[in-house]
DNA sequence: ACCTGAACACCGTTCAAGT
DNA sequence: ACCTGAACACCGTTCAAGT
């Protein structure tokens, strides 16, 4: 399989982007070199310094990609309903590319995409008629825990397979009474639905404090 | 100033992960080489191996020294109060060191002190008698919320002037046009009250949710 | 403007050796 | 068991050169 097209069409951000997503995904980020990188678009290994300054900057490209694959509800007026599409989708998409994960850490997720996502979220509660004060921070409120949600869950995904096993079987009781007394509640919802639930916990209290106002 | 202890002390996983998380702190991640670390402790560049199998390993033992920092209220039936001071003090002790966030996200944070951290969450909505049912996916959804704020707070302060700036000023309006209208009413909020804001609506939407129960 | 190829100054880690 | 010192196989990036 071929991800990164013909090796003889000239490079380009986008092009050089795809086919660093492409070895991220495959490969993992460490293998995310800027030789390997080269070698894939079948060019010199400083061939894309010429369309970036450094490697964050690939790195910021790249997770402006995976921002490029979240779904973009209309702002039709409602507001619960979309906004909780759009951040069901954030999160697939982080959780579709694990390995950029840190990548988003490093860099933010400012690129166009990332802006294009923040916006139509705005737009949402404004067309349904959210006070200016209140869009913001809702938004805000939604982006962080999507954020931190798909980050705890990649990185428990990438645990190895004894790491996470003693996470759930081997944590002395004694310690942390609490926590491995609930444990097994949650290991019974299945993570997508663990996120839902915090998701409308938010909107629950969204909504509150717009009828507060 | 010596962050690192007398230099003749014997060497320890503890006294290794301070030092580690004093270079971090005061010249960033990509300071902390193993080699540095080793010329810190006065030691040669391989004297940590013997206590961290690898630099992974490491970065885990310094996330959770951040961990170590955060306050612990304690569960003594009340649930909204504490647990709110719980994670403000989270989020405080992730944005006091800055540099560390990228390693939460590669080693994750499941170290004792997280644990402990974790633990302590559960016991204060358990001892305020919520049901164990509802109990983890709360905690699960103020850790996503207060880890994804942290996060955003540190890429958006690690940013350079001029980049924050532009992001602030030079957003196109049409690209943007409600994100760039609602923009200066956040912009007025502390990012520390905003954290508040998320912080108090995921606390008012678990309100419900145990009250429809 | 875009790409090349060699070189520089690193890095984490392996290994054989010392105490 | 803990620490050393040299070496290995990399890495991002600089630089001078080509088209």
């Amino acid at each position: 399989m071929e991800a990164s097209g013909d090796k003889r069409a000239p490079l380009s951000r986008e092009r050089i982007a795809l086919a660093a997503l492409a070895i991220a995904d495959a490969e993992g980020l460490e293998a995310l070199t800027m030789r390997r990188l080269a070698a894939e678009l079948g060019a010199a290994p400083m061939a894309a310094y010429a369309h970036f300054a450094d490697k964050r900057e690939l790195l910021a490209e790249v997770v402006d990609a995976v921002m490029g694959e979240v779904d973009l509800p209309e702002a039709d007026g409602r507001w619960r309903k979309p906004l909780r599409r759009l951040g069901m989708s954030f999160r697939s998409a982080l959780v579709a590319h694990p390995a950029v994960m840190p990548a988003v850490h490093v860099c933010g997720a400012r690129g166009a995409n990332a802006l294009t996502v923040i916006d139509r979220a705005h737009s949402i509660l404004r067309a349904a008629g959210f006070p200016d004060e209140q869009v913001g921070r809702a938004v805000e409120t939604i982006y962080a825990f999507a954020l931190g949600s798909a980050s705890l869950e990649i990185a428990w995904a990438t645990l190895d397979p004894s790491a996470r096993h003693a996470q759930i079987f081997a944590l002395p009781r004694s310690a942390y009474p609490d926590l491995t007394a609930v444990m097994p509640h949650v290991l019974a919802v299945d993570v997508e639905d663990r996120f839902r639930y915090g998701l409308d916990r938010i909107l629950d209290g969204l909504a509150g404090a717009r009828r507060a106002r």
